[in-house]
DNA sequence: CCCCTCCCGAAAATATCTTTCATTACGTGA
DNA sequence: TCACGTAATGAAAGATATTTTCGGGAGGGG
């Protein structure tokens, strides 16, 4: 037999301050030491060796070991474990921090933080409220016509051009317009079987619509991506796409947030022709992927810095 | 100096599994067996010795240790530590969710989830990743550089100029360049004071890669936003902001979530710039929300409300 | 006051991690 | 195809960290 042995209690997880002060009557005043600076902070004890321990406690090494056992760890090695997966757990409860809007005083990690959680709260909030039937219909219509043109302005004109670029790459005719004069030209070209979409966040951005409603009444099919599914840009819209609208604050204005929403809209309806017109788009996209997948050629080795 | 040595980021906490897919291609056969396994069970890993895990792999204790290293870890011990972290988390955090690939057969509903998943996973990771330091340096600079080039080509290019209609907005002389002659044309009319940035998600885009050694060699700030901190790209860049790199399939091209990383990142510097500029940015934010809203006011025809 | 018990830490013993170095595999260019 | 140089790899030596051993000493009861 070794040391005293308290409890047959596997490594215990996340109890440990419970577990301190349940098992602190059967320890020693040492022991107790060792057991608060503990469970007072796991974090940096996580950091600290048996020696280190020891030293901050005013302790040996045994001592430390002798508390690691009672605690129901096999050793010392495994308490610190134990310890550096309580402070991660108890690291990211603090998350919820993060729900405040951005302020003009906040330090970069706050930032980065804050604009990842609502970044993803949008994403959720797309897919939640996004209309499988409306993207049913619209994937079907630009699957098989025969053009496909994307109108939108400033930051929505990005993601026009970013859904144009990926239905061009598994061979879909697509193009995307930003000026708003030859928007229209172009859509008067149009005619049944063909698509045209229009983004605008607002629904009302005029020189989206105007081409829109130009090719609907070409006979073309419409499909808007929209925030606002009453707006005007409805009127002419055969399938509506509704994008989420997020609470907006100075620091970040709704650009930011509808761009996030109008892109994961747009990646839906590109997998989505993508699985129907999968014998022609398959070798494009494996071509892409290769086309990665080869370039980790000559990176050298360890970069500079 | 030891053996090689990839970013000189500490020992990150959770973001684990992005980096291991980040610094992949850096990393030899063995290690990445090494990393694989670690990145497959953090928790079952962290059970394991040097040795054990040296053995689970087939690999020796050197390559583990080499492993932690290019992980940025200063040993195994450490890795082995912050591996116990994240399996705690993974333990208490959210369920696995949907993990599976997309399939051609998928239904829309399952799209749409798997999709919007994979991009909240993707903005976590980037978020736990980004280097706040080499982000700090990079918002230090441009919000006093004299003028901003954004150098991106393809769906990087999207981002770049996501980039430059942000900072135009408030008040920052910043440009997107999407042709590379001009790109380099610009960057040699670039002098100290001014900054360059250049996107490219593999780090080897050799037409974003000239305008920015340019730059670099005409005494401008440089600034590469990359999924592969030891890539080509970054001998050349002052600052080095990292985006994740999310597993990738063939309906769901690698150029998706680059996307969605890039623009977190980029959203960081703006927000970023624009606290550091507070004074200047603010009169700008507004003035652009309303001359928005005033655009915004009414559809060209027949809109009712 | 002495002895007995048990706590405690120093140091030895062991396990674990790190570094070194020779070997092997690989890619490159002739 | 072969020879060469470079880079990757694992075995083993070397350094640290952890565990165990063991004896000194404090407290308490007889």
């Amino acid at each position: 037999m070794k040391e005293s042995f308290a409890g047959d209690a596997p490594p215990a997880p996340a109890a440990l301050a419970a577990k301190v002060r349940t098992l602190a009557p059967s320890m020693t005043r040492s022991m107790q030491r060792v057991a608060e600076a503990v469970a007072a902070d796991p974090a940096g004890c996580a950091a600290l060796t048996v020696t280190g321990l020891a030293e901050l406690t005013g302790t040996s090494e045994a001592t430390v070991v002798r508390t690691a056992r009672i605690l129901g760890y096999p050793g010392y090695r495994d308490l610190r474990l134990a310890l550096a997966g309580l402070a991660a757990q108890q690291q990211s409860g603090r998350a919820p921090a993060v729900t405040a809007d951005i302020a003009v005083d906040d330090p970069l990690t706050d930032v980065v933080a804050k604009l990842a959680y609502d970044e993803q709260q949008t994403l959720a909030d797309t897919a939640a409220a996004l209309d499988t039937t409306q993207l049913g219909a619209a994937v079907t219509a630009m699957a098989s016509a025969g053009r496909v043109e994307i109108y939108g302005m400033a930051a929505s004109g990005l993601v026009a051009q970013d859904l144009a670029q990926k239905l061009l790459r598994i061979g879909r005719h697509a193009y995307a317009h930003s000026d708003p004069h030859l928007a229209v030209h172009n859509a008067v070209t149009l005619r049944s079987g063909d698509v045209a979409v229009a983004i605008t966040h607002s629904g009302t951005t005029g020189d989206v619509i105007e081409p829109l409603r130009v090719a609907f009444e070409r006979g073309a099919t419409t499909i808007a991506i929209t925030g606002r599914p009453g707006s005007p840009v409805s009127q002419y819209a055969d399938h509506i796409l509704t994008t989420s609208i997020a609470r907006e604050s100075e620091l970040r204005p709704a650009a930011m947030s509808s761009r996030t929403s109008q892109l994961l809209v747009v990646d839906c309806l590109f997998v989505g022709i993508a699985q129907r017109t999968y014998e022609t788009a398959a070798p494009a996209l494996s071509a892409s992927y290769e086309a990665l997948a080869h370039r980790h050629r000559s990176a050298p080795r360890g970069g500079r810095q």
